[in-house]
DNA sequence: CCCTTTAATAGTCATGGAGACTATAAAAGG
DNA sequence: CCTTTTATAGTCTCCATGACTATTAAAGGG
């Protein structure tokens, strides 16, 4: 309970601005890509920065975030994207003008295979466009992304941390990866997101020994025209969590 | 990037109120319980609700949710809190008179022991006082807590999830044990956060197996006046999270 | 004072998952 | 046709863990 009230007058406490920041990722070319937009306006303008904006009278952080997604990506229908609230940045001189607090959230996206004929094209990377605030937009490469306005590069980073966490005990390394996919593919996003490389047997035993995770597409699909061996291609599965987790392989950091 | 630039303008975009709402959680005999006080004022007046306030205007919200609770507490030495930000609600209609947006926090407090000698009198469990805009506060078992005011009850069950995913990946369980404790308070802690009963030998081989999690206090120190053989003692060790984790038994839960 | 109760501690045994590794299959490319 | 490349199949070992049993050391009641 507030010691001292300030009931709810109206603004007897402190008005706060609330924005959205989006750390979208995605996987392309075996490397993890983040989203980023050169701000056109002061502060910070000339530098890139994650895509965001504040949230509308009656929206919540989850429908602005959406909104901005989709304002920034042109697609109408991000209803199946991986969203997630990432967590809350309030230091009270993160943004150098005013009391800003922002929610900031991951997002997930497939990068769209290099054919362009598999899966539906909602849902998919894209090439983005400047406009609004924004001089242009585009894709890095996430170990070349910094330094950001503000205080994005943390944002980046929790990000990051938060995703690799995600890949080890739920199934989101399939929103990366469009509707069919090889176990190959699926790897890849592994070892962008964790830098690590990782045995393939192991890993396709695991995956396939996780009920849920993936399933094969219909008809002994296969995708050919790589270089090796054909590939059987699956979908995403029904489950969502993993059991037990893919733990990535040891860090042993115990150390406080 | 925001579409519409909505610059910096002063207030050109929607003003908010921010709060902390403060998911104060230990374990009690054996029981999780939570920390709730009720309100004095409009709305949900008379209903328990969880603490929290309004953030002033130099303060980050982890700031405020440490003077809150330290307001709430009493208690002036709260560095070594274990605070943990869960996730911001923003739902426009969460509080009927105005937007507020709420970061919730959780907290875990040991229960100070029965003989209330071991360890320092910080950190540990209190009888809370009702103040402010709260008619009473106490310590309330998480299974009767409901229903709270707000979107509280909401809040309080995404603590709970957090809390027991926090046991499987990190040494957070000492959190909630006095300074000196028992291999059996800490299992307590596990069986009262999960609601599982743990196999006492395995739980044993399992925290003393992994590195830094606890360590023998010295001097062979013992806990006699229990009913059984006395318990050696232990205190946190160095450790923050556990490697490979200590997964609660088997929920095959897969399905989406 | 003994005997029961209670809890802590010390093991044992079997299973399963995961790391490390080898082998084979099936495509592309020269 | 042979090499390269990638997918897939399978092996072996080790260790963590679940399920147990046994022993120790206190309190408490008769």
């Amino acid at each position: 309970m507030p010691s001292a009230p300030r009931g709810y007058d109206k603004f007897a406490h402190e008005p706060f601005a609330v924005t959205v920041d989006l750390a979208v990722l995605t996987v392309r070319e075996g490397t993890l890509h983040v989203l980023l937009v050169e701000r056109g306006q002061e502060p910070y303008a000339g530098h890139w920065a994650l895509p965001g904006g504040f949230l509308l009278p009656d929206e919540s952080a989850e429908t602005a975030a959406r909104r901005e997604l989709a304002e920034e990506t042109g697609l109408a229908d991000l209803s199946g994207l991986h969203l997630e609230q990432l967590r809350t940045y309030s230091e009270p001189d993160r943004d150098p003008r005013m009391r800003v607090v922002s929610v900031a959230f991951t997002a997930l996206l497939p990068d769209p295979p290099p054919d362009s004929v598999r899966g539906d094209p909602h849902l998919t990377a894209f090439e983005p466009r400047g406009g609004g605030d924004a001089t242009q937009a585009r894709w890095q490469p996430y170990a070349a992304a910094g330094p950001l306005a503000f205080d994005h590069d943390r944002i980046l980073a929790d990000a990051h941390a938060r995703v690799g966490d995600r890949l080890e005990t739920t199934c989101a390394a399939t929103a990366f990866c469009p509707p069919e996919f090889t176990l190959g593919e699926l790897q890849q996003v592994y070892e962008a997101v964790w830098g690590t490389a990782l045995d393939r047997p192991n890993f396709r035993r695991k995956v396939l020994a996780t009920s849920g995770f993936v399933e094969p597409v219909p008809g002994a699909a296969r995708l050919t025209g790589g270089r090796g061996k054909p590939a059987a291609l699956y979908r995403a599965g029904t489950a969502t969590t993993l059991h037990p987790p893919l733990l990535r392989p040891s860090r042993e950091d115990n150390s406080a």
